[in-house]
DNA sequence: ACAAATGCCT
């Protein structure tokens, strides 16, 4: 038997140089045959179950002849502890005694580093190994799909292919979450797109966990019409495969899509029941059209089946009547739940946040931290909007501050964006620009938005166009940037320029997200563009629009502001195309369509112009009624004239 | 004998 002493490093299991010829020596040598029953070492067994990883490691060292089964119960224990330290220990072990050529093992190697976070010691284990079996790839590959290493895997994907060797149904689900998280994001949908292919020519296109790894890759892309397809081509769907469709349409923008999913899910199968999953993509798409009823009705199913213990159902709740505009509904869920973590915390974080509450945020930010809740990166994110809200500037520097050295949280990029957007909110665009200078990391493209957004509250040209420089290079085909510069020329009135960035718009082929809003009536949800012309009411609502908008600008002294269309037109022209906003359609869709007395609640994809927040307010007071609209930051209460974000928005 | 897909808070 070779006997070669335990190794000193303590953080590399390969031995020096001068013990590897007898390692080799061991690598020659067949592992040992488990000819000795497993209970030979029943502590060592024992230990592992209970999670007595030390006292099971000191036993292996008195251990004669540890078996593979020995080692794989070591491992598994390591991965569970999450203690780095044991799993060298048990490494070195295993190497001395002549398994490091186990192909086994090395598969539960490479996952038990993945599971400890150290992609480095994965690769080294599958670099080591010269017999690699179909599962000591699809190990690595996994390890490197879950650190972030996509590049990686497609580099060995290509070897694996070009040795000959066949992939298996595991591979695809790898290779396909690689592309999500690769690196650079171009690339990886055509990697994707070919990985796409590949599954095709082997005849996977009715196996149901790749297609529906298929179905989220090409909805982490936003290629929403792609994972429609594959969803639509698969003969058999399980719950999960509906509940990725469902999030795919919740997380794109597509809501009212997702809510008929949902229903058609409901209707054609009886026995699919919807788990908690299912329920807070759906939750996600009542917030996103501020449909209070459903989600409600969504709230009542979740009691009856007992999911509201699950955390995430709660989170998701709260955000939902937050997003409704109905605060109250959202505390309570939150002080239903028993023991909260860090989301649910953030979640009433922002529940008062999106309600411009900044003080009340900022409170609960503090109860948090002595409740004993660790703050996450986006607790720091939610509470500095709410300083930024507040005009904090001092507050939120020295949170930014404690983040970094009390709670040792690197900033993000959002992060860097929070503070650019505090100062320049304050009218501090020279320090916010400062800032950008001074940064650690690469500025990227939110840092430069925040920077644009800020000037266009303070209508600074010369600063939006030194952001743009970057942001046109950073994503150039983000239509929102160009948008935002054309407002801030047409603010000034320098209408060549507008002209000229509508045409750079209009050359890269790129249209500005429509504006669309949504509104619920009797738990039927409705949305409405301003080129929508298959609402049948369309002719009505048009006709009330400009009813109102005379009546109230003759009675209450409305002033319509047409500043804020683009173009250069003729004043009347841009009352037309201002009185089509999408918002404006909805409050009148809603006056024709709700009960009297009961409140209008809206939701809008972009953020409220000026002249739709104008005219809601004389829309409430001229009527009588409370009108609720949430834009993509925030809550509007339309009350008697006033409105809850007090003109601060 | 080993390994897989969906979700909460920005």
């Amino acid at each position: 038997m070779f006997h070669i002493q335990a190794l000193q490093s303590t953080n590399l299991p390969t031995p020096p140089s001068h013990q590897r010829r007898h390692l080799i020596l061991a690598v020659s040598r067949p592992p040992p045959t488990s000819l000795s029953a497993p209970n030979k070492n029943p502590s060592i067994q024992s230990l592992c179950k209970k999670g007595q990883i030390k006292e099971a490691i000191h036993l292996l060292t008195h251990e004669q002849n540890p078996t593979q089964h020995t080692y794989e119960l070591l491992i598994q224990s390591c991965a569970d502890q999450n203690t780095i330290s044991d799993a060298f220990s048990v490494h070195r072990s295993l190497i001395n005694n002549g398994f490091n050529q186990d192909p086994f093992l090395a598969t539960k190697l490479i996952n038990m580093y993945s599971d400890l976070n150290s992609i480095h010691h994965a690769r080294k284990v599958f670099d080591e190994i010269t017999h690699r079996t179909i599962y000591v790839w699809n190990a690595i590959f996994r390890a490197l799909s879950i650190s972030g290493h996509g590049q990686d895997v497609f580099t060995l994907y290509r070897q694996m292919n070009e040795i000959g060797m066949p992939n298996d149904r595991f591979t695809y689900t790898y290779v396909l979450k690689a592309c999500v998280v690769s690196e650079s994001e171009l690339s990886s949908l055509c990697y994707g797109k070919q990985i796409h292919a590949h599954i095709l020519r082997h005849g996977y296109e009715t196996h149901v966990h790749i297609m529906t790894t298929l179905v989220d890759m090409y909805a982490k892309f936003s290629c929403v019409d792609s994972s429609s397809l594959v969803f639509s081509s698969m003969p058999v769907k399980n719950l999960v495969s509906w509940s990725a469709m469902i999030a795919c349409f919740s997380k794109n923008g597509r809501p009212l899509e997702a809510l008929r999913l949902f229903h058609d899910m409901m209707l054609e199968n009886e026995n699919m029941l919807p788990n908690s999953v299912t329920m807070v993509s759906v939750l996600q798409a009542c917030a996103a059209v501020s449909a209070l009823e459903q989600g409600k009705l969504i709230h009542g199913y979740i009691l009856r089946k007992g999911l509201d213990s699950i955390l995430p159902v709660m989170s998701a709740l709260i955000t939902m009547y937050a997003r409704c505009g109905e605060l109250e509904l959202g505390k309570n869920v939150f002080y239903q739940i028993d023991k909260g973590d860090v989301v649910s915390w953030n979640s009433l974080i922002s529940c008062y946040g999106v309600h411009g509450l900044g003080s009340e945020a900022l409170a609960v930010f503090q109860e948090m931290v002595r409740a004993g809740v660790l703050p996450s990166p986006i607790s720091f994110v939610s509470v500095l909007g709410a300083c930024s809200h507040l005009g904090l500037v001092e507050e939120g520097k020295s949170l930014f501050n404690s983040m970094v050295k009390e709670y040792k949280i690197r900033p993000a990029e959002e992060h860097y964006a929070c503070m650019v957007d505090l100062l320049g909110r304050a009218n501090r665009l020279d320090e916010a620009a400062r800032f950008i200078a001074d940064m650690r990391d690469e500025p990227g493209p939110k840092v430069w938005g925040a920077l644009l957004g800020a000037c266009r509250i303070h209508c600074n040209v010369e600063l939006a166009e030194r952001a743009c420089k970057w942001l046109f290079e950073l994503e150039p085909r983000n239509a929102g940037n160009y948008v935002l510069l054309a407002d801030i020329y047409a603010e000034a009135k320098m209408w060549d320029e507008v002209k000229r960035v509508k045409m750079l718009l209009e050359a890269r082929g790129l249209q500005k997200v429509p504006g669309c809003s949504w509104i619920e009536v009797n738990r039927k949800i409705y949305s409405l563009r301003s080129v929508d012309e298959l609402n049948p009411q369309m002719e009505q609502i048009h006709a009330l629009l400009v009813e109102l908008s005379r009546e109230m600008v003759e009675k209450s002294g409305y002033v319509p502001e047409a500043k804020v269309v683009l173009y250069d037109l003729e004043y009347e022209e841009k009352q037309r195309l201002v009185l089509g906003h999408s918002e404006k359609l909805a409050v009148a869709f809603g006056l024709i369509n709700c009960r009297r007395g009961e409140t209008i609640r809206i939701s809008k994809n972009l953020r409220l112009c000026e002249d739709c927040h104008s005219f809601t307010k004389f829309v409430s007071k001229f009527v009588g009624r409370e009108i609720i609209v949430r834009d993509v930051n925030r809550i509007h209460r339309f009350r008697d004239g006033e409105c809850s974000c007090r003109d601060y928005w």
